[in-house]
DNA sequence: CAGGATCCGTTTCGATACTG
DNA sequence: CAGTATCGAAACGGATCCTG
């Protein structure tokens, strides 16, 4: 669909991560997988905003190859994928936290309660993220 | 172009952010006014990924609407348009911060320069852009 | 049944030309 | 200078179909 990563012009901040996160899904689904715990690609079908399939099949390609995020074969059922978090994915928590937290200060109807718990501690917000999404290196 | 902000669904966290901000050049559009102090048309014209006119006029207004930016008449030259992040607006700097470290924590060519002094003391760097984007209000 | 791929009508983008 | 108008190209979204 949209072609991944040719050219890779980062000669100004900031360029190269508009290029893997500035658009309408690929945000989203990276909120699905750190807050949500969601990681087939039903789940993130089901997410609030409601993907089409073969956009949302053309982010999760985009994802990987950038390296944000992998996919894995289900253990206990082979027919599932299961897409995770790589390290780089888990290192965005800190620029999504932020986001939330601006949300939250300027709109109205946030998560207020998730709010409340990044405010109070964004270390260990952070960590309880790490920790839950981190995978054993295969 | 786009409509702006008709509905507003915020029932999930980030929704509302990506609404605003998840497009290839809204993000670009507040780099070049808080790293690169750009207020005019034109200027953001020149930036690095060069927007075309119509797409850039659409997201200052979109920007606009969403009170993130705001636009005021140059005092020394009635054709100058200026336009200024507001207090909203310029409180999306840890935000950008955070994305400008992650690119730099994972992506070879981005400007260290800027991201040393970011590490360094992220507090007196984001003192720093306040202090640059505030203007008074009229 | 899960994870897509394909088709297709609609929306948005982006380059260029043009206007107040 | 700061945009609008136009138009072909690309991306989107929904439905449906395919494959292990």
């Amino acid at each position: 669909m949209r072609k991944a990563n040719t050219k890779r012009r980062s000669g100004c901040p900031l360029n190269a991560s508009v290029e893997m996160l500035g658009d309408r899904w690929s945000l989203l689904v990276i909120r699905d997988m750190m807050l949500l715990g969601r990681r087939t690609f039903k789940e993130f079908l089901g997410s609030y905003e409601r993907p089409a399939t073969n956009v949302l099949a053309d982010r999760l390609r985009r994802l990987a190859a950038y390296g944000i995020i992998r996919t894995e074969r289900d253990p206990t059922d082979g027919r599932k994928l299961i897409y995770q978090l790589t390290p780089k994915g888990i290192d965005l928590a800190p620029v999504l936290t932020e986001l939330v937290l601006w949300a939250g200060r300027h709109e109205k109807t946030e998560n207020r309660a998730l709010i409340r718990l990044m405010q109070k501690d964004k270390e260990k917000f952070l960590a309880q993220i790490r920790q839950r999404c981190e995978q054993p290196r295969k």
